[in-house]
DNA sequence: TTGTATGTATAGAAATACGATATATCAAAA
DNA sequence: TTTTGATATATCGTATTTCTATACATACAA
């Protein structure tokens, strides 16, 4: 029952990203895609195997709200960030942090761009 | 034969963390495993069972090489990294570094402690 | 009408990580 | 001396995460 396992280094990424891009205002699959790829200059780019199954899956745990709507005489699927998705992307965001942390600590001459 | 896939965005942590951990010099799965425990403030636990098969596979890639030893009454399996490692180290790294970017873009707001 | 972008979806497979368990050695304590 | 705890490596079976490939439908522009 526990949220997800207790020692997991690779923290859920996706999951965090997925949330943080719903965080101001809700958003729909194709859109959440494309703004993590623009966020990241094209170089992270969640596939749409990953991301709706992901979607679906945050929703059965209650981390978001669903909603088909017609916009732009487009059918969307709007996910909404619910108040327990903010608590579990607050919670994500502070596993990232630990992880980075460990990370420069680990890391910190390699960290550096290796022109030398 | 590609390194790693295309768009991944769990960008293999465990992976970067085990090549960072010996890319200053050769070290043991055990210690190796510590030493990622500590940075972190044992925050970051990579399981035996995550840590001996992964060293097992970057050796069969030519990242890492290893040596039986025996140094203060102990018989240690020694990894050190290769040429071919520091690379993939980098790229890892470079990985990292995108991630990251992705990350605060995303989450600016987020990534600030969740008090208010 | 034909292609391109938008939009959601899943089957099957590969990669990643873990819980549990096993074995063995060394040092110190009981 | 036996037993306990830390060190040290290993793997089976499983769960989770992500991908490739494919599918289908709509809107718009060439």
């Amino acid at each position: 029952m526990s949220p997800r396992r207790a020692g997991e280094v690779h923290q859920g990424a996706t999951e965090m990203l997925v949330l943080g891009a719903i965080q101001d205002q809700p958003l729909w699959g194709y859109e959440i895609q494309k703004r993590i790829s623009l966020a990241s200059s094209g170089l992270v780019n969640v596939k749409v195997a990953t991301l709706y199954p992901l979607l679906h899956h945050l929703e059965e745990q209650g981390l978001v709200s669903s909603q088909w709507k017609t916009v732009d005489g487009r059918k969307r699927r709007m996910y909404r960030l619910s108040a327990k998705g903010k608590k579990r992307l607050h919670g994500c965001v502070s596993d990232w942090k630990r992880l980075t942390t460990c990370v420069q600590s680990l890391l910190g001459g390699a960290l550096k761009s290796p022109s030398a």
